[in-house]
DNA sequence: CGTGTTATTGAAGTGTATCAAATTGCGTGG
DNA sequence: CCACGCAATTTGATACACTTCAATAACACG
């Protein structure tokens, strides 16, 4: 086997950028230029489920790009509590709002299930900008389209009740993350409740007929309209 | 009068860039090499108190950096109440988020007191991005901070209680646009609950002597450092 | 087969929205 | 300068959705 490129294997199996199965997906890979440089560059790491990638408070020291897993943004507030404040599946980046803010980390990173990243330092990011400043260009794109959700988001929390935060966060994982199976904790983290209501609200949908629990801990979706229906209705 | 730039009058006293008060303020204008294209492609608007310069749901034409007044971004949910995401004043842009995602406005902006806005088109703004690649790169840096004060504002609105919220944007206001004589519905729509909670809260907060409402509507604030206190302590 | 985590159910307390009605402040025009 | 009208403010009573606490049950894992 020759492997023309020795600096790959820098943390196991880390092939080629060129056999990355989300080098299409990921918003810095996909450029066909800096693919080369990133070859060079990166790091592969591996984290399982539950292990923290990095710490509200420390400095960000580059991006990493997830190539398999998920990953969840979360917030601890001074009273204990933890929210979800994003949750990022393969092909996406993790790790630049701060980089690019020039400020701590305001979240921690933690593996939602068994995850492999890809790291590229600041610098070396920085020099992939400088020679491909389009790639600025789709991250401020990007970025600015976090900003919506994120303002979207916390809108939608205000004047709904829980049930609809609830009837959102349950279609909103199954569409975006189906193969997992989020425990009423993770639901109540990500629509800002607590798991008692989480509880509560899902067997009221059963009994709608919205949903089915059953299958042991599983939350089977019944009628995806029905739910869209219930997450934007005040009352029932 | 020899005005060598003629297309700087379209909107009453538009004057030079040179002049402009915000100048060294503006993310975009403080760049040395961006003002002469600016200054040919600007034009200036006025707008007066509670008037919209821009509606949610339309798509955006370019980028607004304001010269003079304050101006809020306001969503109206469904049920009908609005909120404020985000206050700007001089120096400060509007509109960019959209514009960079390529979406519709996700928000209004409303004029909170009489306005002077300098108007950029987005095919200017492209142009000046092109010749000028690090601009983009404070905007990503600018966009980056928004994001995490979007993050950061939501996280406060879920934990803390409406007095601690209120105790929060009275400092926020008093600290940003001290002139502005706010409205209990203002406060209410930035802390995110009703004008008869604000007013509740407010005294209570005169009781304990951190703010006097003798003079007139107007708020007083007496001590900043027991707010802050208040502001992150759950119970009294 | 035990042990810890997750889920479930119940009861109780409370903060906050909501509605309605009275009052104040403030600008406008007579 | 006063009277007027409107919007902002204030106060009270009520309702209720949600959190919190506590105790039990079900499940997964070693």
């Amino acid at each position: 086997m020759s492997n023309t490129k020795s600096d790959c294997h820098k943390s196991s199996t880390s092939s080629s950028c060129q056999f990355c199965d989300m080098k299409d997906e990921s918003l810095i890979c996909s450029h066909p230029g800096a693919i080369d440089i990133i070859d060079k560059a990166k790091v592969t790491a591996r984290f399982k489920a539950g292990q923290t990638i990095f710490y509200a408070g420390n400095d960000p020291i580059g991006i990493f790009t997830i190539q398999k897993g998920l990953v969840k943004l979360e917030v601890t507030s001074p009273s204990g509590s933890a929210h979800t404040l994003r949750l990022m599946g393969p092909g996406a980046a993790l790790g630049y709002r701060s980089m690019f803010a020039n400020e701590p980390y305001h979240a921690s990173a933690v593996a939602v299930e068994d995850c492999e990243l890809c790291f590229i330092s600041k610098a070396d990011m920085m020099n992939i900008f400088s020679k491909y400043p389009e790639i600025a260009l789709k991250l401020l794109e990007h970025i600015s389209k976090d900003l919506r959700v994120a303002e979207e988001k916390w809108m939608g929390q205000m004047d709904k009740g829980a049930a609809e935060r609830i009837a959102d966060a349950l279609l909103f994982l199954q569409d975006h993350f189906a193969h997992q199976n989020w425990t009423r904790r993770e639901i109540a983290q990500w629509a800002g409740t607590t798991p008692e209501t989480v509880i509560r609200t899902l067997s009221q949908f059963e009994k709608e007929g919205l949903v089915d629990q059953t299958d042991g801990r599983n939350i089977r979706i019944l009628s995806k309209e029905k739910l869209k229906i219930r997450a934007s209705t005040p009352g029932v």
